[in-house]
DNA sequence: ATGATATATACTAATAATAGTATATACTGT
DNA sequence: ACAGTATATACTATTATTAGTATATATCAT
């Protein structure tokens, strides 16, 4: 994949979020929507262009569609993420608070709700 | 500096390549040009559009204008630009391409020549 | 089969980015 | 003042990207 791509892609802050999203382990597009705020439309679309890109691959859970980062994850969006998470910029902030609601809102839906995608909810001791 | 900016701005193969050339010391308008082969229209709008932004400074030297990155240099850049000099992909090798074309370059308008701004003249030995 | 939920796609409208041609400016040497 | 070189800008045409609304598909529970 060229540079290029990688960087047109992760341009857009919504699709920034949706990598550092994943880098942290599958997601259903329901669970993303609510991180992220974003209507389905938008949500779906972003996914499925970096789908198309070859950044991400998704599977079907019952009514949920779940995706991850393909393996093994671009070596550039790994840096980029890695570097941005310690920097200091409105858009590195808001991926930090990302991965905090990432984390409560799967507790939410595995412990509390108990209506999780397995694959989502493996990633926490319960299930 | 947004994130988001910056790989707007590097996510054309071109202003790359011209961050690549910049790192690398200050060059003037019309070497840049004949590195990569570029109209000079495109070049000089490229150019702008990165000064405004906040990544290059310029200054005059005689007819030359003199580009260079300022200082400090966006840690961004400086990471992104150190990953794709080790990376392999069309644009990667690219860029070392242009550093030994601006080696070359640089040594022909200075020693062979004799005509090439000071500043960029001062990275050779010679002068 | 029907309704509900989750997700994707088609189509359109709106906006942004790029490229090209022509022209302008700044400086130098005569 | 004039010609030549280097660079920038204005304007226009073209293309690409994004956003929004409506509709379609897939699965599940009843």
């Amino acid at each position: 994949m060229e540079a290029s791509e990688i960087y047109k892609c992760i341009a857009d802050p919504q699709r920034l979020r949706i990598l550092n999203l994943l880098e942290a382990g599958p997601l259903c597009v329901c669970h993303m929507q609510e991180i992220l705020e974003v209507p389905q439309v938008k949500m779906s679309k972003q996914l499925s262009s970096m789908k198309q890109l070859g950044l991400l691959k998704a599977h079907r859970e019952g009514t949920w569609m779940i995706y991850k980062l393909v393996d093994p994850v671009e070596g550039l969006i790994t840096a980029n993420l890695c570097y941005l998470r310690e920097a200091a910029c409105a858009e590195c902030n808001q991926l930090q608070r990302d991965l905090t609601k990432r984390e409560k809102l799967i507790l939410k839906v595995t412990k509390i709700e108990n209506d999780c995608p397995q694959e989502v909810c493996q990633q926490i001791t319960c299930c």
